[in-house]
This record gives C-alpha cells, structure tokens and sequence, in this order.
DNA sequence: TGTTAGCACTCCCTTTTGACGAGTGCTAAT
DNA sequence: ATTAGCACTCGTCAAAAGGGAGTGCTAACA
C-alpha cells in the first residue's frame, strides 16, 4: 500500500488535533478538521490504512486513533516544517549572560521548563580534549599547599595537599616552573611516566609532591571530563496524565534527580544530528528506559572555543515538537550570541 | 476537661495505629489493641472526648478517627521516648569519609533517603563568620589574572578578573603580598573604606586591579554564606498518597528543586532544638507553605572546627518519627566520628 | 471505481442503585 | 463508671443501566 498524498494529510490532521486535544480523534472530526471536503465514512477507510500501515493505533475498538510511534516519526521528519511558517514568533526567552558558568546553566534550564512547560536538562560545556593551562601551588598553612589547576577553557579546579615536610616559598616557586614548563598545553594522556621520572628528579627531595600534584591534575581533568547536568521543570512531569502514573512518575523524577542517567541522552547527539544539531527521540527510540513513554529533544549548543554542550527538554510523545524545536533554535542562537567573541568563565 | 492517663494511652494506641495503617482508626480496634480491656463504647466516649480537645479527628461521621497536628504533637514531645527502648537496632547506614565536601553531602543525603523512604535535604556546613586566609593572584593568560581565595575552613573559590594593563611578574608578587598583609584573617564586615583606600594607594597606578579583587573577595564570601543545599529522594514523595496528589506533590517537587525555599527549614533550626539539635515540624508547624500536609525533622549536626549545618527528612505527618529520629542521631554520631580530629576538605 | 449514507455493533465512561460494613452516638441496663 | 444494644450515617464496592462516540460493513450513488 502507499502512502498517498491524502492519507499523509489525514495523518497530519489526526497528529494535529491529537496534539492539541490529547484525546483519541475520530472520523467525524477530521472530515470537518480539513479542507479535503471528504465525508467521516471516507476518511475512515484511510483510517483503516493508515492504522494497517502501523502510522496510527487505536487505544480499543470503537475508540478514535492516535499516532504511534512511526506517526510522529514521520511527522517530525516530513510535515512539521509547513507549520513553522505561519506560526507567530514566540516569547522571547532571557538568557543573561553570567560569571559563573554553573549559574548560567541552572538559569537556561528553569527558563528553558518555564517557556515549555516540560521537564529540561543540560551538560555543561566540554572542549574535546582537555588540556592543562596553567598550575599554581602556594603555601597556605603549615602542612598545607594549594594547588590551582586551570584547564583549557578557563576551568579551575583546587586541591589542598597535606605535606610532612615544610616548604619554603623559594622552593615552590621553583616547584611552581617545573610544573608548568613540563606540563602545560598536555592533555591527560600525554602526561607519561617518563616526563613524571623527570620531574621528579629534578624535584629532588620533594618529589612527593610532584605525585600529589600529577594525580590533582590527573583528577581535575577526569572530573572536568565527566558530565556536570543540571535540570529543571521536574514538577512538569505531573501535568501530563500519559506520564502522572505514580509508578512512572517516580522512575522519571529518580532519572533527573540522579542525572548520571541522562548523560546517555546528552552525550549521544554529539554530531549526529544533521546540520543543525537538533535531536529527537521518540518513546522507545530513547536509550533511557524509564522514557519509554516519552519524547527527547536535545540540541547541542556552543558558546566560543569550541566548547559544546548538550541541552534537552523531556515530555509527553505528545508534546508540541514545533515549539520545542523552535525554542531550543532560538536558545542556540541566543547562547552563541552571548559568548561570540570571549569566553571568560570560571567555577 | 483534664487529659487522664487512660486518654493518653487511647491517643497513643490510635496514633500508633494509624502510623502502622494509615487508616482511621475505630473504637473496636483500640478495645482489642490496648491492654486497658475496656468494651469499644467506653473506648468511644473517651475519643469523643479526645476529639473534643482537639487531639484527634474524624474525616467524616461515622469514620474512625485520624491524629490531629495537636496529636502528634503531644505524641512526639512525651509519647514516644517509651517505643525508643524497646526497637531493635537500625540498620546501619554507611557514610563514608570523601575528599570533597559535595560528595560527601549528595551521599548522606541519598543513603538518608534510601534508609528513610522519605525525602531527604542537607544544607553544607558553615563556620559562624566567614573569614578571609588567603589570596594568591595569578597571570594565567595575557589580559586574564586568576584570584584564588580561600577562605576559613579551607573553602576555596576562583575568578577570572580581565585586565586592560599589561602586569608582570615582580608586580604581581607585590600586589599578592599587599592584599595578604591587608587582608587576611578578616571577616567581610571588617573590610572597611578606609583599608581599601590605603591598599589603592599602595599599588599606585594597579588600584583598577585592587578593587575588583575585593569585589571578588566579596562575592566569594558571599556566596559562601549562602547556603547550599543538596537533597535527595524527591520521588519518595509520590509513595504516600496523601502526598501524592498532583497539585502538592508538584509543589513539593518544586521545593525541593528551588532548593532556596528549603532554606527557611535547614537555618532556623540552628540552636533552638534543645540539646540534641533535632527539630520536629508537624503540618502547619513548618514555615514552608507547600509543606503543610507534611512533617518535617531536621537535626543539625557539626563536622569539627566549629562547622554546622543542617540535615532534614521530609515526610507525610503520618512519617514514622521514631526511626527518623533515631536515624538523625545515629549520623549526626557517624559525621562526629568520621571528621573528630581534622577538617581536610576542598571545592 | 471512488465516495457516501445508513446502520448495527462495540466499547468506554458516567451515573445510578443497592448491598455491605465499619463506625458512631445515644440510651438504658448493670 | 461501664457496657450491651440499637438505630443511624456514610463511604466503598460492584453491578446495572444509559448514553455517546466511533467503528466496520454494506449497499447505493456519481
């Protein structure tokens, strides 16, 4: 059977309403609904078709259908566009431009669940690989150094070691070059245990703290490599009845307090997503089992250096995909604009 | 009329029982529960009295009864010492000693929440008054100094200050040692006009970089004052009905993702809660709107060097009180032990 | 051959009804 | 002061009834 020209504007007609209504969508309607001046009667034999096709699904006999999951996937890939058009331009979304990139983040998503009414989530921003910038260690009490370690990106992290042996400022400062001109612009893997032997020749009697400072390095960049998300718009859950289901609900609300779980969704859609970044994943199509019943759509952002990151929405199947597409185009737009010519940050 | 002794062990013995059940509890029911071998219709002459002063409710005639506020908190204050002696020991909980502070919350806050069923907060601990120990300026990229602080209790924060001057080394080291004699071992409020003035005239034409250094100074010990809150086990929520209505349970879950509303509850309880330093919260007790229908316990607990914060367990009234208090001493005992004679820690 | 009107049928949802049971308050007897 | 007895209230549950939305099929129509 093929997929005529009328049966995709019945499919469109029964995603529209079902969208807007959430209820099953009869015959009747749709003979009404569009302009193909066609009687119920008619438009159920397409029915009939279309649900042979596996485009739609009815809940029980003598219920209208609504989409299954190939009907929105279709829907999404194919029809969505022609509304794009005629649709008024939405709210605009504030995002200011902050300090602290952590603050940045918490505010997109809570703007991001206040425009959409759904569930958000985002990952903080990675360069590819990260590359030490800059180490710093300073006496800050008797027995206790301060190591700054800054990476590629301006991202700093601290460590305090503890130390038996008392150091005196000549000393570190001396520490300090030796670190710096052997590690700085490497990557985490091109810190081998040769260059270590070196350094810790050279360091003499404090080689201790050479290996204390190497595995503060060594952490910083793991921690830094391993995703930080933070999400808003939990709550949101509960106004869909398709996912308010206690049981559901709970497993849902879990996966974002946890967060480790949505890493899987935001760090998937890394370059896949044709030219514009933008992915969706609908009902099983998530790699997130407790989302089996609902739609993901991602979009991966950058703000200057080469620094990406991932930013998603979670609703219903049924949720308005136009707008959350368009919301997150507007997002990506706003955050390039916002950070185009520097990229100053810390944490 | 005067509470007796038989009223109170009727209270108690229907408390108990609704605790077990959740349901309302009737006359029969405490005839056969109680050791008082009195007929139901005596038992229900003394909960029409009960009733009428207020420690007891009735959902609707012809219902058993339900413990009001008042119940609970007469049950709480006096009741329950005796069923304290008599349970066995708790499962242990394990926690366990992390390098860093926000490990080391997010995980009391999810071993509470996974022990409990409840839903569990804990705000970071905090000296009284934070004060300045060290600042150390460093160039880390032409145009950028990087201002570590670090402040009382080993809690260190960065930040990025953009220059238009080109600085060198030698002036850098000179600024490093003016902001430490000036500044260090001071508390926020003591950073006065005058000081800044001096210290601006000392670094002659880098006073631009004086000042924003303060500014920096300033935030970080803010932003050090405010508290920060990790919780966990929001979704336990939805596991007790009378909380799992939509409309509360969304605004309880937005609580606790706003997390600053949860402030109100892990601040007030600072040195109020006798000598233990746990707090009950029943109902309408609590000052946080959104969590009338529940109750609160929050117990402060201490982490050497003076630091204290504030650990909360966030239930339905009906919470088993007894295990949740018991369990708030037993951690507040573990992080005693676990940090007794240091206070190594970073961010 | 595609479209449509008509009709019987299915199935869900809501309301109604009645039975049941748990629990109460009151009264009178002990 | 306590208790047995009884009428009454009210929520819950299940079954029954009614209504409505929607379908599939058939036959007529253009």
């Amino acid at each position: 059977m093929e997929l005529d020209d009328r049966k995709k504007k019945i499919l469109q007609a029964v995603i529209r309403n079902y969208l807007e209504t959430g209820e099953p969508v009869g015959s009747r309607t749709i003979s009404k609904y569009t302009d193909l001046n066609l009687s119920s009667a008619t438009i159920r034999n397409e029915m009939a078709d279309l649900e042979e096709m596996g485009y739609i699904l009815q809940p029980h006999t003598s219920a209208g259908r609504i989409p299954s999951d190939k009907g929105y996937r279709l829907y999404v890939d194919t029809m969505m566009e022609e509304k794009e058009r005629e649709v008024v331009e939405m709210k605009e979304m504030l995002v200011e431009r902050q300090d602290k990139m952590e603050t940045l983040l918490k505010q997109v998503a809570r703007v991001l669940a206040q425009n959409t009414q759904y569930a958000t989530m985002i990952s903080a921003p990675q360069a590819k690989r990260s590359k030490l910038k800059f180490i710093q260690l300073s006496r800050v009490d008797a027995g206790q150094i301060l190591a700054v370690i800054v990476i590629e990106g301006n991202v700093i992290k601290n460590n305090i070691l503890a130390v038996d042996e008392e150091i005196n400022d000549e000393t570190l400062l001396k520490l300090n070059i030796l670190l710096n001109t052997h590690l700085n612009g490497l990557s985490i893997d091109e810190i081998n245990l040769a260059m270590i032997a070196v350094m810790k020749q050279q360091a003499g009697i404090h080689s201790a703290i050479v290996s204390e400072v190497i595995d503060a390095v060594a952490e910083a960049i793991r921690a830094e490599e391993d995703l930080e998300i933070y999400t808003s718009g939990t709550n949101n859950i509960l106004r869909y009845p398709e996912l308010a289901d206690h049981q559901k609900a709970s497993e849902l609300i879990n996966a974002f307090e946890e967060k480790q779980l949505l890493g899987t969704l935001l760090q998937d859609s890394g370059g896949e997503g044709e030219n514009t970044g933008i992915q969706v994943y609908i009902g099983s199509e998530s790699p997130v089992q407790s989302m089996r019943d609902c739609s993901v759509v991602t979009a991966t952002y950058e703000l200057g250096g080469g620094m990406k990151g991932t930013v998603g929405i979670v609703g219903p199947k049924r949720m308005d995909y136009d707008k959350v597409i368009r919301t997150l185009r507007s997002l990506q737009v706003q955050l390039d604009e916002l950070y185009k010519d520097d990229e100053k940050q810390d944490n």
